[in-house]
DNA sequence: TTTATATGTCGATATATCACGATATAAATT
DNA sequence: AATTTATATCGTGATATATCGACATATAAA
């Protein structure tokens, strides 16, 4: 989903690309669990399973909502023999999340 | 709407808490209309008539998306005469949405 | 009062997202 | 080779969201 067609139009009602974008990507980070990734990342360099445990849930499901992060272009992974590394890409994270962070409070 | 049925775990893994309020407040920001609503909100008081247009659907549906951001706390109504003006009481919004914007650029 | 305008609500439907179990791949260990 | 460990993918049912038409309300204008 979300191919982005650009634009047909340039009435007044203004670009509707920048908000689509930063929409999907909101709605991507718009996640308990993706958010708690994001922060640990933020902070630090983790496998799958350390993201996973540290938000409750099996790898395999971790492993999934990193993909999808991983497609908006927050992230990369890099493998390391069987295990997966994570880190940020996305500079901006950093801002939005402080901004959240200034907002609901971090986790613990 | 929306049971937190959530796991029944109290481990290590913090609370739940912050991340999952700031994740319902970003999925209600999380839609390109109502970005857009916020981007304009930032800069001016509007009716939902004139929300609606700016972001070319009909006002009902405008009005629909203006009661998600309102009980998210975003913003709140000013009825004036048979128009209604929103308003934005949400501090951090300004910040967040220079963050998106930042990252993603404005709207025209 | 009647009509038009502005906003809001309701119910139906289509689509998207979530969480899960089952299964797959790939590397390390035995 | 067989097993275990770490990640990833697939299919499914449950839930949530988006959009829409129809209708409701409330104010203003005629």
């Amino acid at each position: 989903m979300s191919k982005k067609s650009i634009p047909p139009k340039s009435i007044a009602h203004s670009t509707p690309d920048a908000m689509e974008q930063a929409a999907e990507c909101l709605k991507t980070l718009a996640h308990p669990h993706r958010l708690r990734m994001v922060h640990m990342l933020l902070r630090g360099r983790y496998t799958v399973g350390e993201l996973a445990q540290a938000c409750g849930i099996p790898s395999h499901m971790a492993s999934e909502h990193l993909r999808l992060m991983q497609r908006c272009g927050f992230m990369i992974c890099e493998k390391e023999g069987r295990k997966a590394y994570y880190k940020l890409t996305e500079s901006h994270l950093a801002n939005l999340m402080a901004c959240i962070e200034a907002r609901f409070g971090s986790p613990v």
